[in-house]
DNA sequence: CGGTGTCTTGAATACCATCAAGTCTTGTGG
DNA sequence: CCACAAGACTTGATGGTATTCAAGACACCG
């Protein structure tokens, strides 16, 4: 799961209003262009999509219902989420600002996971096919998507990895670090040291490293004590970096 | 890792004979797509390749000095391997025959993990940007190939449930049961009760599902007691089909 | 024939889950 | 604005699953 393929805005948009979200896809597609210096501006044609905005814990894409649609994140984070029958359940990937949930949403209609929003979240809904011509007119926009289907499958494979092969601490270490590497992709980590809006209940750490949110607390405190990392007020603070990535590696 | 693209051969095909290759490939593509009923026969103009035989455990494609080639798998079975510095490994995938080890290799040079053969192998090294080119000029081929990459996502995906989410038990009887899956769809499957080729020792399993020998010893003891299954002379036989899913599903 | 790889089995241990109780925060309706 | 409920986090006690350690049987190969 996850495709980051810079569909991001630049500035704010009225939320659900069609006009400004197709201004806003234009300048999108500009800005992914721009930052690329692949594609040339004003290429690409406006695709039909709607806007919507949902509070925290919503479900924005559930498997069996939506078909032809696919969904990226504008702002906010959100999850891809395997459910199974005994209620437990397994995020397989966050998913950031100009994340798209999959990159195989392109091509295949049934899904096995749902997207659920962890903060409030703004998201837009492309029709599959019309968003799957467009990257096959374009060689940049193409790219720039196979880029981030490997960027996927790699994160997919560490995380079979992390699951299969490592400690609790190692598995929570490597979560906040894989998240600080995105994000200050995305310049959403602020200043010296390393500090990033941080909205992740304990649950939500556990879902994604195989864990309970007992064992993550207590991972989480001894992080604490040994001066990793400071967590206050939904905001993550690196304060050791060199002793996290220790912890992370190790081995 | 794992993506399936239908390169296989109908005949047996003289190890390393270039000539013969070269026959076979056509083949090779004619036959998918006469499975297919997609790609009209000799539309499709050899590529470059070069085919190899290797014995047992031995690496057919490793990391920092393979570029530009995508090996692609004739016969036999493989292993796609990621390595942790303490000496302890997880099986992202298993390699079937007509697997290419990743769709991902046809986009990215970087890897981060070794094909590893399981049985004597044969394999071909096709030339990445012919191939990826060939890909693309060829609809048909192309749906494959991102029908393919779908089927390997969403195995990745399932085994981060598993890892993540389930006991020693399930995860060994899911693996099974997936292998199952694929060699009945290679036409490997023989009888009823089914029974296939089973060249895995028990470290495969122990590195594909993020355990330990020994405890792979143990749990394959009682599914033997039970009556699940029978391993002898490299062969699986599935006694308990519907006792097997049962341990698989459970939850 | 020794060496290596494979598998099995038992005992001790470690890691993480489960259970439980309590604090604190957040949100909601009266 | 307060009261109450629900969610989030912490901490300690206990237990289970899988690991580690160890020793031995067996097959295969050079």
């Amino acid at each position: 799961m996850n495709a980051h393929i810079g569909l991001r805005e630049t500035e704010p948009l009225v939320a659900g209003s069609r006009a400004g979200c197709a201004i806003c896809l234009g300048l999108a597609f500009n800005v992914c262009s721009a930052a690329n210096a692949a594609t040339p501006p004003n290429v690409l044609t406006p695709l039909r999509q709607s806007g919507h905005t949902v509070p925290a814990r919503r479900i924005i894409w559930r498997g069996p219902d939506m078909h032809d649609v696919v969904p990226v994140i504008c702002s906010g984070w959100a999850a891809a989420i395997v459910m199974l029958s005994d209620g437990s359940r397994q995020i397989v990937s966050f998913l950031l600002p100009g994340d798209m949930a999959s990159t195989t949403m392109l091509f295949d209609a049934k899904p096995y996971c749902q997207v659920e929003a962890i903060t409030e979240v703004r998201y837009r809904s492309f029709n599959r096919g019309e968003l799957k011509a467009m990257l096959f007119k374009h060689p940049a926009l193409l790219e720039r998507f196979t880029s981030a289907w490997v960027d996927e499958k790699t994160r997919a494979d560490q995380l079979i990895v992390d699951l299969g092969r490592r400690t609790a601490d190692e598995r929570i270490a490597r979560l906040i670090l894989n998240l600080l590497d995105r994000l200050s992709k995305l310049d959403l980590v602020r200043g010296e040291p390393a500090e990033f809006d941080f909205p992740l209940r304990q649950h939500h750490i556990a879902d994604a490293t195989g864990l309970t949110p007992v064992h993550v607390s207590k991972v989480l405190s001894e992080f604490r004590r040994n001066g990793l990392i400071n967590i206050s007020e939904r905001s993550l603070t690196i304060l050791d970096a060199p002793g996290l990535r220790r912890v992370a590696q190790m081995r």
